[in-house]
DNA sequence: ATAGCTGCAAATGCTTTGCAAGGCC
DNA sequence: GGCCTTGCAAAGCATTTGCAGCTAT
């Protein structure tokens, strides 16, 4: 385990969940080591490697928590699976296609002029920009 | 029926398709009416809703089929399904997250400035923004 | 004739759920 | 003790695939 794990409960204690062994654990992967993209599966992996035994379930009920509780941020970019992103704040991603790789982009080099006035009622939610990149075309 | 059949088997002949009962009848459904967002289900709904006879699995393969012929565009919005548009030109979305409704937002009215440079090799293959829209919070 | 399509049903892959056993306060 | 968590296995859902039978050229 890296991260200082006194700091880690406390943010789990913060998001009104429990500490147990399993999340502790997954807090630490997630928030020990900067900005982070990760997927069900990868962080399933990971803790595995590390000798933490984890189900899945446990893996997808804790993104879900730590989402609710503005810890995560869920970033679509592919249909069959879900990424999360440890960077709360406002920003954007590149989308490595080939690899199916996130990078960011912070709102504040890249931004996203004039956009069109909404339905009364009706408030944005998020902008999300995903700058989908490919190797180029061997010609 | 409504789009000139002649016409949408041209297209659909140009896409190196052959213009199957089934073809001409979804070609119909997406392209007669000006811009559609729509997911295999809904298109599944309406072809049986005007009678036509057509398996999901169709749906699927001709949906894919239509946006490797660059009549379609994937639109990813939700996790769990996708979306087709009928609008290949370069664009943006609204989407109304309560409805799970798309609009097209033209690119020339709303843009994304300041684009980072790319690694050595690749390209862009898409610049997707989605605005993401919610009912007002009931405050 | 033959290459391409369709439709069904089975399979897949990611994600969610039900429920019994275990852990935190 | 009581409620939250976990883990497993089963279920769920959108999508894909295998394959036998049909259809356009």
């Amino acid at each position: 385990m890296n991260g200082d794990s006194c700091e880690l409960e406390l943010k789990i204690r913060a998001a009104k969940l429990r500490p147990t062994r399993q999340r502790i654990a997954l807090a630490d992967l997630l928030f020990s080591g900067g900005n982070r993209h990760i997927t069900a599966e990868t962080l399933h992996s990971e803790a595995l490697e590390k000798g933490v035994k984890v189900s899945l379930a446990t893996i997808y009920n804790n993104l879900h928590h730590f989402t609710e509780a503005g810890l995560l941020r869920e970033v679509i970019v592919d249909a069959s699976k879900s990424y999360f992103d440890t960077n709360t704040s406002d920003h954007h991603h590149f989308f490595f296609e080939d690899e199916g790789k996130l990078q960011d982009i912070p709102a504040d080099l890249m931004s996203v002029e004039n956009i069109p006035n909404l339905p009364n009622g009706m408030t944005i939610a998020s902008v999300d920009v995903i700058v989908r990149v490919k190797k180029n075309d061997a010609n």
